[in-house]
Order: C-alpha cells, then sequence, then structure tokens
RNA sequence: GCCGGCGUAGCUCAGCGGUCUAGAGCGAUGGAUUCAUAACCCAUAGGUCGGUGGUUCAAUUCCACCCGCCGGUACCA
C-alpha cells in the first residue's frame, strides 16, 4: 500500500462501542495489529498518528442504561474508561483516544452532515417504522419479536431484521403478533403494544457514488482480498440509499428545524469521529490545523484498520461520504480481519462467553496474548483461540525457543565473558552467514510488516530465532570455551548480535519485552527512528543481568479458564 | 432463498494466476548434547489435499454439481 513512500501517516483503529468490555476478539481484529503497525512504521522513522477512541452513541447503550436503571452516560462514562485501560494494559497505545458523546464530536458531524445536506446528497423520505406505546420511542429492528410472516413460515420467535427460523430478511413492520423486547428484557409486560407509525427520516444517496466507489476500489488492487471481495458484491448488488438518522435523543441532534427529536444515526457519526479525535489531536499538540494534512492531503498516509463486519462502512459509505463532502481524500488502505473465535464456538459477550482483556491482564502480562494472537490473527480466515493453544504458544514457542535462546545467550556472557559483550577480531564464516541471515530477516519481516502480514512477520522472526538457536548448537561454545576462548568470543559475539536485533524486530509485537530485553542489553529502550540499521553492541559492552524473559504456565493456572468457557457453553 | 468463505498429516494451519517425490509448527519415535526456562540441536513420521464428474499432456491448485460447517443479507454496532 505504498506506505514505504510515505513520511506522515495517520492510523485509525475501528471505535470500539463504549457498551461492553473489550475482549480478545476485539483485539485481534483492529488494534493489535493496528498498534504494531503503528509500532513498526514508527520503528522505520515515519510520523505516525494511531487515533481512536469510544463509539458512545447509539441505541444499544440507550437499552443497556434502562436496563440498569442508569442514565446514558453513565453507562458510556463506564466503559470508556475501562475500554481504555485494557487497551493500555495491553501496550496498545493511541496517539488520542477520544470519544464520542461530546459538543465537539456533535458539532464536527453536524458540520459533515450539513455539508453533504446543502450539496444535496441527503433526501428527506418518510416511512413506516414499529413503534412502542409503552418505551414511548420507535425501536430498531432487531429489538422486536413475533411469529415470521412468511406463509410458509410462520415461525415464532422472528427478529424485526430477520427470520431466525427461515432466514428470510423480515419487514419488521409485518411481523405477527410482534413484542417489544426491551420492554421483555425490562419484564415490563411485552405483548400488545407495538405500532406502526409514520416518521421521518434522512437518507444518504450512496447509490450516487457507485461508479466512484467502484474506480475507488479499482485504485486498490493491494487491499485484502475478502475486503474487495465483499465491496465489489455490494456495489454489484447496487447501492441504495442508506438511512442516516434515527429517532431517538442520545446521540448528535439532526442539525435541521425539521429534526427536532432525531439524532443521526451512529454509523453516520462514528467514522467523522476519526476526524474529530485527529483535530482534538493536533489541537493539543498546539497545531489545529495539522489534521488537515493527514485529512486532506493524499502525501499523507490514512489507514483504517477494522474487524471484518465494519467493512461496509469503512471500504463502502465512509468513502462515499468523504466523496460527498468534497474536502477529503480518501483512505489509502482498509485492513480488515475476519473474526476469532473461542474454543471452537463464537465468542459472545451476551452470555459471558469470552476472554476478557481486564481478566486476562490481571492473570498474565500482555506479551504472550500478543503474541498468541498475532500467531493465529485471522488475516485471510476466521481463527480460533484456545487456552490448551495458548499455552502451548508460549511456552514452547516464546519461551522454549525465543526466550530460551536469549537466556542461554545472556548467562553465558555472564559465566564466561565477565558479563561483557565478547570481543571479537573477525567472525568465522558461519558466523558470517549467520550475520548476513540477521540482515535477511530484518528486510523481510519489514517487508512483510509494510504489507501488513503480521503473522508472516512473526514466523519470520520465530526462524531467526531458531537459526541462532542452531548456530549455538552448531558451534558449541560450551566446548570451546574450555580450549579457545578467542574461538567461543567469535561465537558468542555473533550470537549476542542475533540477540539484539530481535531485540528490535520484537518490538512491534511485544514491546515491553523488548524494552526488557534491550535493558538486559544495556542499550536504550527507545529504538524508534532505527530499524536495526546498525548494531549497538560492541565488543567489551557491559550487560546487564537478565532475567527470564517469558515464564512457562503450567496446567493449574490455564485449566480454570477452559473450565470456566465451558461452564458457560453448558448453561447457554 | 441470495452473496461470500471454509473443509489439506493426530492437532492448529501454509499452500490462494496448474513445474519439483504436497509443506510448517505442535504432538509422537529414535539419536546427539549440557551453555540455557529438563530448554536446544539432528533424523524419521508417508496425509484418497471433503465427495463425484469434467477441462488439460498434467489439478490440492481451473470448471460443474453434491455433502458438511460458518459468516453477511444493508435499522446490531
Amino acid at each position: 500500500m505504498d506506505l514505504k513512500n510515505k513520511q506522515r501517516i495517520l492510523i485509525t483503529a475501528a471505535l470500539p462501542y463504549a457498551n461492553g468490555r473489550l475482549h480478545i476478539g476485539h483485539v485481534a481484529g483492529a488494534y493489535l495489529p493496528a498498534d504494531q503497525a503503528v509500532r513498526y512504521l514508527r520503528l522505520r522513522g515515519k510520523e505516525v498518528h494511531f487515533i481512536c477512541g469510544s463509539d458512545e452513541n447509539g441505541a444499544p447503550i440507550t437499552f443497556s442504561a434502562l436496563k440498569e436503571n442508569v442514565a446514558p452516560q453513565d453507562i458510556v462514562d463506564r466503559y470508556h474508561k475501562a475500554i481504555f485501560d485494557a487497551f493500555a494494559g495491553l501496550n496498545v497505545e493511541f496517539s488520542v483516544y477520544g470519544r464520542t458523546h461530546t459538543r465537539r464530536h456533535d458539532a464536527v458531524a453536524q458540520d459533515f452532515f450539513l455539508r453533504l445536506y446543502e450539496r444535496g446528497h441527503i433526501v428527506k423520505k418518510t416511512g413506516e417504522q414499529v413503534y412502542c406505546t409503552v418505551c414511548e420511542r420507535f425501536l430498531p429492528d432487531r429489538y422486536i419479536e413475533g411469529t415470521c410472516h412468511y406463509p410458509d413460515c410462520k415461525s415464532p420467535g422472528a427478529r424485526g431484521d430477520q427470520c431466525e427460523k427461515c432466514g428470510r430478511p423480515i419487514d419488521a413492520t409485518k411481523l405477527v403478533d410482534p413484542e417489544c423486547m426491551v420492554c421483555k428484557t425490562l419484564g415490563r409486560e411485552s405483548h400488545g403494544h407495538i405500532e406502526v407509525r409514520q416518521t421521518d427520516h434522512w437518507y444518504f444517496r450512496l447509490d450516487s457514488f457507485s461508479s466512484a466507489l467502484r474506480e475507488y476500489l479499482d485504485a486498490h488492487p493491494e487491499w485484502r482480498e475478502s475486503v474487495k471481495r465483499f465491496s465489489y458484491g455490494l456495489l454489484d448488488q447496487g447501492l441504495k440509499e442508506r438511512g442516516i438518522t434515527r429517532d431517538m435523543e442520545w446521540g448528535v441532534p439532526v442539525p435541521l428545524p425539521e429534526g427536532e427529536g432525531k439524532v443521526l444515526y451512529v454509523w453516520f457519526d462514528a467514522p467523522i469521529g476519526y476526524i474529530t479525535f485527529s483535530r482534538e489531536y493536533f489541537e493539543s499538540m498546539e497545531h489545529p490545523d495539522e489534521w488537515k494534512d493527514f485529512w486532506q492531503d493524499p502525501d499523507a498516509g490514512l489507514v483504517h484498520f477494522i474487524g471484518k463486519d465494519n467493512t461496509v462502512f469503512h471500504a463502502v459509505i465512509f468513502p462515499g461520504m468523504l466523496m460527498a463532502h468534497g474536502d477529503y481524500r480518501l483512505p489509502d488502505a482498509v485492513v480488515a480481519n475476519e473474526f476469532l473465535n473461542l474454543e471452537g464456538d463464537k465468542i459472545s459477550t451476551s452470555r459471558d462467553y469470552a476472554v476478557w482483556v481486564d481478566e486476562y491482564l490481571s492473570e498474565f502480562p500482555a506479551d504472550p496474548l500478543r503474541y498468541y494472537l498475532t500467531s493465529i490473527a485471522p488475516e485471510s480466515a476466521d481463527a480460533d483461540f484456545s487456552w490448551k493453544q495458548f499455552q502451548q504458544h508460549n511456552n514452547g514457542e516464546l519461551a522454549d525457543n525465543l526466550g530460551n535462546f536469549i537466556q542461554r545467550n545472556l548467562t553465558f556472557c555472564h559465566k564466561y565473558f565477565e558479563g561483557k559483550m565478547p570481543e571479537i577480531d573477525h567472525p568465522t564464516p558461519a558466523g558470517e552467514a549467520v550475520l548476513k541471515e540477521i540482515e535477511a530477516a530484518r528486510v523481510e519481516i519489514g517487508e512483510l510488516l509494510e504489507e501488513f502480514h503480521f503473522k508472516a512477520a512473526l514466523e519470520r522472526l520465530m526462524r531467526l530465532s531458531q537459526k541462532g538457536n542452531q548456530y549455538f548448537a552448531e558451534e558449541e561454545p560450551w566446548k570451546s570455551r574450555k580450549t579457545d576462548m578467542a574461538a567461543c568470543a567469535r561465537t558468542m559475539h555473533v550470537g549476542m548480535k542475533i540477540v539484539e536485533a530481535l531485540s528490535v524486530f520484537m518490538n512491534p509485537f511485544m514491546p515491553s519485552s523488548s524494552a526488557k530485553l534491550r535493558g538486559f542489553l544495556n542499550l536504550p529502550a527507545a529504538v524508534s527512528g532505527d530499524w536495526y540499521a546498525e548494531s549497538k553492541l560492541q565488543g567489551g559492552h557491559a550487560l546487564n543481568e537478565p532475567e527470564v524473559l517469558f515464564p512457562k504456565y503450567d496446567d493449574s493456572v490455564i485449566q480454570p479458564h477452559i473450565d470456566r468457557l465451558a461452564g458457560k457453553l453448558n448453561k447457554g
């Protein structure tokens, strides 16, 4: 995605919906790859800003508030903080983590809406919608249930958007014996008070950008297959006007006189949040106009990281909105991951069938999770998280391969070289080969990361570590140190170069372990701007005392997690 | 229903514009070794590449149909 030639890059990660805790599916989908890209690009000396924040509007938040008998603001305050803390614990470090339920965001989103309105890209239409007379509000289709209106189905439990039984789309206004799920959740009588009422809404004329959007996709053959397939699929079916307003109080008010009691649809305002937060960020940096460099100047880079469920909004609708507005450039890339399952089943927040980040972090450090999630990253197909496999990857790869390689080198230097980097006159041919291998890894890991192939990049890193172990075994420094210290030093000097290189290459994937290792090496932790351009570890350099970098976890700490999830399934 | 994905060694997966005797990691077996988190290193293990048919000199890789899972279907975000 030709980021190589871009010096200034803005990266966004999908805005988490502030209505629940953060789980591993979210992390693997968007935030971890985005964070790794940010860290890598910075190592390459790019100016990178990482934009994210809470998506705080939308109907589900108001329903959560009803359920808990608190204000919607209480809900978003709670989860905004919880999610931010979880990110911090995982070392996912944003330049800014904003929120959308603010006056400022209202203003930015309203301006955006008005611009489209004035340019004729938004039209008002009157339609029928289901209304609950007890809740005194219109309901999203998902929140009513009834009997399927297809004569050959007539199954109960059909939702307003789709019949669970026959799978066909439902016209919510035609459901038989509709039931308000909000009332039901709140323990109220849920039948008999659903009406169909007329209401006005504004629609974004996405259809008028069909050909422009197709050209946009055509210009990006390098995007991931799944994103292209999905987006072209939508275009082939024919785009429709999208309703972008809702009858609610909670959200960004529609900035029109007739818009009383209506707000912008959450998915219209959410991506505009990227713009709001960018502006807030650069204002806080006292460069209030600099956001324009990234949103309007094609020389800068703009990349969105998302989960595949957001593809329609980021690859089609938002670009359409930006086109309609006219002042914006289009994103260079939309990087979407597939879904992460858990122990073979779908992650389900409502059933508490998930690995929550805060829960994980109360017991384990961030890096083993970052490592495992990257090693199974759902880049081209859905992947499956299993605790057993987490344990195996941690113990067998992180600890036994990478950690042990580092450990054996460092302790060897401390035992037989007085804690110093061994001095060397000249490397052996085998040593030369290893140095070339380091350079090859540097280039290849870099290329893979530039193309957002995080899983392959991590595998490449691990192969370097394995190479190091092979070298160590072949050279047998434990023998030469008894007979030929100069030969031993030649071996260890080169081995330590691998350790040093790993300390840099590890950084995007496992930042805190990278920093720790840099500490053992007595090198500056911050390697910003330096993708191992040259070795800083010269002969005689004093090393610090190492500790075990990646401890192993035995069954006693893993099994309870497996049991907990199995319990959730049995009940569900 | 329609659109899309998946089904490859015991397990988890690479392989997605037909060239090698179909690969990797883990697991298993044998060997070597002791610097290291009983770690590492070497060797081996022969899986009808979901099924059937077709195109082709040649298909896991292309096409058709079938079986089994899964996702989307635009007011869930």
